[in-house]
DNA sequence: TATCAAATGATAATATCTCTCATTTGATAA
DNA sequence: TTATCAAATGAGAGATATTATCATTTGATA
C-alpha cells in the first residue's frame, strides 16, 4: 500500500531519491502510530541492515525541514514522526504515551474562520493544531 | 511580586515546602518566557549556590506531576516550563525558538461548547490547547 | 524536640540526538 | 551509456539533556 508515495515525496522537493529515504518514508507512511527515531531505525534495519542511526536522524530532519513529514512532540522528551500531511489534530493519552491523529473538518473550519476575523497582534499565523489530552476508553484502544 | 504564590503552591498538594522548591517556583512564576531547566538552574543558583541540577529536574518533575507548573514542548528537544495555570494557548515562532502565551476566552468558549456537543469515540477529553505556529512581526517582538 | 518519610546534593550513568569526514551514490548532461 | 560532482551515507566520536543512585540532610508531624 502507498508504494508510490514514498518515492514521490522526495521528488516534489527535488531531493535525491535514495533507498534509505524511500525506506524511512515507507515506514512512517505505513505506520500510523507516530514512530520514534529508534522505532524507525529498527524497522528500516530489517531491509537495510547497514543503515546508521546518523543517517536516520539526518533523513528525518531533511524530510521534516521540507515538510514531507512532521515532527511531533510528546510529553516525554522524545521526538515522534508523522507522515500524514493533511491538516489534523492530535489526541494525547495521559496514561500511555500514545498519540493518535484526529481529523475534524468542522473544527478546522471553525478555527479558520475564527482567526480570519480575529488577528493576534504582532503575530502572523501560519498554522494551528489542537492538542487534545485525555484518556482512551474501552473498545479497540 | 507574587511572593506568596511560590510558597502556597506546594502546600496545595501537601508537598514539602523547601527553599529549593520555593526558589524554583519563584523563577518560573516571575519569568513569563517559559524558561528551560538550565535557565532555571542558573537563576536559582544566584540565591542557592549549592543547588544541584538533579534537584532542579526532580523539583520540576514533581511540580509538573502535581499540576503546579506545566511542561511545554519545543521544536528542539528541550523542555520548557510554564508557571501559568489558567487555561491558555501557545504561539510558536517558526523563526526563533520563542514561545508566548496566548489568552483568548472567546476561543476557549468556542472550543468548549464544540466538544460538549461533539464527542470523540473511545476518548475522554480532559483538556485541549491550541498550538499556533507563525511569525512574530515588528513591534516589541 | 524526636522521629522519619521525603527531599537534596554529588556524581555517575543513560539516552537522544548531532557532528565530522572519508566514501559512495543519484541526478544531470555530454 | 558514461563522466562528473554535489549531495547523501556510514561509522564512530561527541555533545547535551535528562535520569538514577545513594548517603546525608531537612520539613512536617506528633
Amino acid at each position: 500500500m502507498e508504494r508510490e508515495e514514498a518515492r514521490n515525496r522526495p521528488v516534489e522537493k527535488k531531493l535525491k531519491v535514495t533507498p534509505q529515504r524511500i525506506a524511512i518514508l515507507q515506514v512512517i507512511i505505513d505506520n500510523k502510530s507516530h514512530p520514534t527515531a529508534e522505532g524507525i531505525f529498527d524497522s528500516v534495519r530489517e531491509t537495510h541492515p547497514n543503515i546508521s542511526f546518523g543517517t536516520v536522524y539526518k533523513v528525518l530532519d531533511t524530510l521534516a525541514d521540507n515538510g514531507l513529514i512532521k515532527k511531533v512532540q510528546t510529553e516525554k522528551d522524545i521526538m515522534r514522526y508523522d507522515g500524514v500531511r493533511e491538516s489534523h489534530h492530535h489526541l494525547y493519552c495521559t496514561d500511555s504515551d500514545r498519540i493518535e491523529d484526529y481529523f475534524d473538518k468542522d473544527l478546522n473550519e471553525i478555527l479558520k474562520s475564527y482567526f480570519e476575523k480575529k488577528s493576534i497582534s504582532n503575530f502572523t499565523i501560519e498554522d494551528f493544531k489542537l492538542y487534545i489530552t485525555g484518556k482512551f476508553t474501552e473498545g479497540k484502544h
